[in-house]
DNA sequence: TATAAAAGTTAGAATAATCTAATAATTATA
DNA sequence: TATAATTATTAGATTATTCTAACTTTTATA
């Protein structure tokens, strides 16, 4: 199969290409703290393997066949962040690193094992989808935080980066998966809110945390 | 710390070094399934970084931190077959491949997760001593069946290689550890036995066979 | 003990993944 | 648009791991 290497790569490009799927080599160097020449020779052998679109001086994007590999690497990187939350008992903000490693490894059996365990889950602990077995995924329609108004009432449906500093930062403030936020204010000069939630009757969110946080309108 | 190819080189001389602790760079070879000059080189790798005692044309043994190192290793892969099969539902002749893979885990945190939801088990599914976590493990003194004789009653310890054929051929004789097996008589031809135990009046074990099978004498 | 076989070593090459330095193309800015 | 900054590529080197072919040492055998 690929290599860790190319796998995390694959990944990689994934993660970055949200929308119009392009990624830069330059953006990916950085992703992955690599130098620009050492991406660039990997792009010519994903693209000889038929992973990427590739052309010189453009933006490359993941071929329909390297969607596919990206989504079923990702898949076993979220049932494993949920297999360690759920079957484990570690924190949200303790998976990431693990899930990077176990990722890699070759066995279906494993995996389906997880899988069944689970019970078949379609979200992991941050709140992102787990791809099906042929690779597909989708993302309910969720809105920033940062980009409601005073007054509306959301549900705190998933993290847009799940960095183990920003995860223990919610921790600290008890904002937990589910949670419904009332938005009290939003402050004119620097986009600072101020929320309600849980037994929280005023709390504050820098437009930076906001921004991390997905919601979903609550009727 | 040490690559994962290190790691499994490490492995395979804690293995094959049972007791004097020497072995040849022909063992290891066969063992790896490498070709000679390739072990070679990396043994020359090993005793530069002090995890072994090389010398030409001589065969080769662990030093104390190449020993700790192995056994630290072989302690993550035996954990990890256990936690498959009690928390998990694998089989014990489904576990040994996805071990080798998990066991280069870097994460204390996982194995430390492992070790307190298994309540700290001293043995593996095939009955062999997980070390504990400063590299030490102590084998009980267990008797091969093949060394007893007519008239013995025993119990099936621990199986000294646990490749899936054999464990497939015990489970295909509903022989599993703790079983006590009464030794009926040995053919003196070709040492083949002849046992009952469990609810099989009569069952033969070939020599070859009775010299994988781990047993503890019962009074 | 002389020869043959087996085991071990050396030399040189290949592949994967990375780097630095230099160069080229593209994009932004004055 | 000319120049500067940014981004991308090429060339060449490095490290890790492996290989084949040739040679040496040790061990077994006649
Ligand atoms: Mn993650
Ligand atoms: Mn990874
Ligand atoms: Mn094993
Ligand atoms: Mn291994």
């Amino acid at each position: 199969m690929y290599s860790q290497t190319e796998e995390n790569y694959l990944k990689a490009l994934f993660n970055l290409g949200n929308h119009k799927g392009e990624v830069n080599v330059n953006e990916l160097s950085r992703e992955l703290d690599l130098k620009m020449p050492t991406v660039n020779s990997m792009m010519k052998k994903l693209a000889e393997k038929g992973l990427i679109h590739y052309e010189s001086y453009k933006p490359v994007r993941l071929s329909e066949k390297g969607k596919k590999e990206a989504a079923l690497i990702i898949r076993k990187h979220r049932l494993t962040e949920m297999f360690l939350v759920e079957k484990m008992g570690f924190g949200w903000d303790e998976v990431h690193n693990i899930a990077e490693q176990v990722e890699h490894i070759q066995s279906p059996e494993f995996f389906a094992k997880m899988d069944e365990l689970l019970g078949f889950p379609k979200i992991d602990p941050h709140g992102s989808p787990i791809p099906d077995q042929s690779g597909k995924m989708a993302w309910p329609e969720y809105i920033k935080l940062s980009e409601c108004k005073a007054g509306d009432t959301v549900r705190f449906r998933a993290v847009t980066h799940s960095s183990d500093e920003f995860l223990k930062f919610l921790n600290s403030r008890e904002l937990l998966l589910g949670t419904i936020i009332h938005i009290q204010s939003v402050e004119p000069f620097d986009n600072t809110f101020t929320v309600s939630y849980g037994n929280r009757a005023s709390a504050m969110l820098s437009h930076i945390a906001a921004e991390k946080l997905l919601t979903e309108k609550v009727s």
